[in-house]
DNA sequence: CGAATAGTGTCTGTGAGACAATATTTA
DNA sequence: TAAATATTGTCTCACAGACACTATTCG
């Protein structure tokens, strides 16, 4: 079970290229999607500081979920990802170090999961500092994912603990989407992915909101 | 520029993953959304043919989708591809030759231009045998994806030399779709993504079919 | 009571699905 | 003329968007 080329050559003869991962790591903060960076190290040494997406090198035998979890446990201590793949970004040039291909993924984590650092910032997706590389494209890739995931299921990465309010979905829907949404026509769409409590929720003045959960998912479906 | 782990190792000295592509490269035959498979090296020297997506190790310095072009010229003699990334298979013992990523790939060629091998084949996405590896998972996911991009869009990826009828575009798109298609509706979603030429098309018996191209793209908006 | 928030009624427009009718050609 | 194919008319249903109304609570 031998690939060759024209050449006869056993290709895993070839030098390899070096295969990383860089995440998007996308989070609400004030009502607005924002996403970690990190300090890169030489700006730790003088500079003007500069910003990227945590990131690092597959170790062999390592699936890319796993170098995915183990840099944002090194560079930003989080833990429990369950990072997705978005693409991978191939293009010459793209890395000053040669040939790198880099796997971009991305997660949502809850803000306060996100222990605070002074070599991290979490930023505004649209009020991004110049990053090294194609992150920008990645974060940009990140947000179209995150937003189709939105548009009909309810809060599927889970920022909300359970119970919530529609009021507090729809705020979390706002966030994602970075535009108001009709509060009726949420509710009426959300309404059919989501189990009531039966227990309410009232906070300074109005009419009490009822409290719902996320559905069990069906047993037997996964 | 280096990126370090917690042992102050520069991640570069680390032994790296091999990269591969593998591609479902997608026709119509018959009427039915076909593959095509070539035929394992080891089967050739007896045994009972196995058959695999064309795949190949990716190079230093090369990009992926010049690496996919490589491997379809190589093993099948297909030229002028546009490959489009689907997703990257890393889980670990995928395959034995140790630890091989594959970025899988995906791409539609019109039959006539697929030049005729005894080391490939064409088979119905439908009836496929057994395959190596996770191939049957890697054809799932473009079998989806093109079903994906057939759905409004008449033909996008040209199956169909222009100009054509209503009746020949909907039967590409039934062979994709797996399933019978409704002409009146079929014809009224895809009419607004068509130019008519102003030409009629007679074929035996009926009324003639007028004939339509798909609209130029826009200028200035790519 | 009045303000504020929660939730419902209902109208409208759009678009897919479905069936039926009309139009145009050849055998 | 009959059969075959192309094209259009139109009805229904579902659903999003939008606006207005009712319901419940607190100050």
């Amino acid at each position: 079970m031998t690939y060759r080329d024209g050449s006869g050559r056993t290709l895993e003869d070839y030098p390899r290229p070096s295969v990383a991962t860089d995440t998007a790591v996308l989070t609400i903060s004030g009502g607005r999607l924002c996403v970690l960076l990190t300090l890169t190290n030489d700006a730790a040494r003088g500079g003007t500081p500069e910003w990227r997406l945590p990131g690092t090198f597959l170790h062999p035998g390592e699936t890319l979920a796993d170098a995915v979890r183990r840099s944002l446990q090194d560079k930003a201590g989080i833990v429990g990802l369950e990072p997705r793949q978005l693409h991978v970004f191939d293009e010459p040039g793209r890395d000053d170090r040669g040939c790198v291909l880099s796997v971009a993924h991305y997660d949502v984590v809850r803000e306060e999961r996100m222990p605070a650092s002074d070599r991290t910032r979490i930023v505004d997706v649209d009020a991004l500092p110049v990053l090294e590389y194609d992150h920008a494209k990645i974060i940009a890739f990140a947000v179209v994912a995150l937003r189709a995931e939105y548009r009909r299921a309810p809060d599927p990465a889970g920022f909300l603990p359970e119970p919530f309010t529609i009021r507090r979905l729809r705020q979390v829907h706002e966030a994602v989407a970075g535009e108001r949404l009709l509060p009726d026509t949420f509710r009426r769409t959300m309404l059919a992915g989501l189990e009531p409590t039966g227990d309410l929720f009232s906070e300074g003045r109005g009419r009490p909101a009822e409290l719902y959960r996320r559905p069990a998912p069906e047993p037997g479906v996964a």
